[in-house]
DNA sequence: GCGTTTTAAATGTCAGACTTTTAAATGTAT
DNA sequence: ATACATTTAAAAGTCTGACATTTAAAACGC
């Protein structure tokens, strides 16, 4: 491994695990090679050994790598799991929105957008497992009583199940940003009776045309799901406002 | 902020910020807010300060807080950036493809899709900035005795600048982790001068249909160019068993 | 040969000191 | 009084050295 600290501008601790992390990420060090210890390391890059453990600790929070007490222990490094990366993701995606100030539209846009891009795949793909998730999630909000939450959970488990169907891992991932980091804006708006009643009978044509294959229909019905979302979000913001003026 | 450690079994750093962490993506903790000094929380956490920095530079990492040091320093509450958020997308969606033997054609297949999402809104969109950068990679992809490396650098600003003509800031960040972390598998396909040609031409395609505003021709290329791309990569693929079996 | 114990290597944690940075507070001269 | 220089204190950054804990290999005993 190279010792280059370009940015001497930057700690230590941030310069060294740059530099790791570039070894790394140009696969300069396969996965589950060992780095060598602590100790090492603070000899090689003539800082103390808190110093590495800094940098260690910023690259096992991006599970780059793993560490292992004991004997023959150490910093491994790790073969990124889909679900780690999809933790991340989402937890990356939705500070970005609710801090950004991001406006609904936009998110809901780009959600509904790339959603619409999986009905291709999931009509050929979907199988029977996943068209039992989505019918069970619509049996789950259909039920009276349920809160918003649980609601809006069980809105994006229909929608996860419906992205998991077009069969590409990837898109999964991606799209785990989009839809989960919606949820806390979903969760500002007050569902009604009726609202809902509205966005079962979406999921249930969905599911429908998912299982009769027609990937048209899906994305029509995906655009008005879509459409009615961004007016129920509109009610909410209009209420808010005149609720400021007030 | 509470201090709830629920895995025992977790390291301490690791436990404390993951209790951190909580408190900000819940939005307990406000933009630019100052959390307390690492003495204060070494206190707090009963811990010692070692390992609240260990914890703190787990959440630097993610960009979930930034340091100053100083007088009236400390740890701020960090408003993620998309900037930042880029990065971090396309470092783990990279390692995510490189490692996990995600084949070529999942890949493609997912940033393709996800791509011609982008068309509807591009044409609607684009200003001629847009037009103008593709335009500008375009020429600079016909240099003859251009390096495969930078062939493929062009090739994603290429795609970056149709992504961003879309207008969606979220999408472009979606996008990022797919279109980026596909080149360094395209950066292992020899693009001979005749595949580049190609390759151009369809380039080519895409710009005017998105100047004359035409979003079923711009996903058609799309698709072309999709499938232009795998059968490279099956040639590629072909050309590594052949020898691995010589 | 198998189970137990020992051992050594590694990470995890702690305590305390010192360095550097930074902005506010204080002082000083115009 | 204002502008500039100096002091000061708070905080992060770094280092050293110690000890605790975990773990798997090695040594030992039966």
């Amino acid at each position: 491994m190279k010792i280059e600290r370009n940015d001497a501008t930057a700690d230590l601790s941030a310069q060294i695990a740059t530099a790791i992390r570039d070894a790394i990420v140009s696969g300069q060090l396969p996965v589950d090679e060992r780095l060598p210890s602590e100790a090492e390391l603070a000899e090689e890059f003539q800082v103390s050994r808190s110093t590495v453990r800094e940098a260690l600790k910023r690259l096992a929070a991006q599970s780059l790598i793993r560490t292992q007490r004991g004997a023959f222990g150490g910093a491994f490094i790790n073969r990124i799991a889909f679900e780690d990366a999809y933790g991340q993701h989402v937890t990356t995606s939705t500070l970005l929105l609710s801090m950004n100030a991001v406006s609904f539209d936009v998110a809901c846009e780009a959600r509904f957008a790339m959603e619409r891009a999986c009905a291709p795949f999931a009509v050929k793909r979907r199988t029977a497992d996943h068209l039992a998730t989505m019918r069970a999630e619509i049996q789950k909000q259909s039920k009276p009583g349920l809160s918003d939450e649980s609601w809006c959970a069980s809105d994006v488990a229909f929608h996860r199940a419906f992205v998991d169907s077009a069969g590409n891992p990837v898109i999964s991932y991606q799209l785990a940003g989009s839809v989960e980091a919606m949820q806390p804006l979903m969760n500002m708006i007050t569902f009604t009776a009726r609202n809902r009643e509205k966005i079962i009978l979406l999921h249930t044509e969905i599911a429908n045309y998912l299982d009769l294959g027609d990937p048209g229909a899906v994305e029509k019905i995906l655009i008005k799901l879509s459409d009615y979302t961004k007016t129920l979000a509109y009610d909410v913001i209009a209420a808010k406002d005149k609720e400021k003026r007030a």
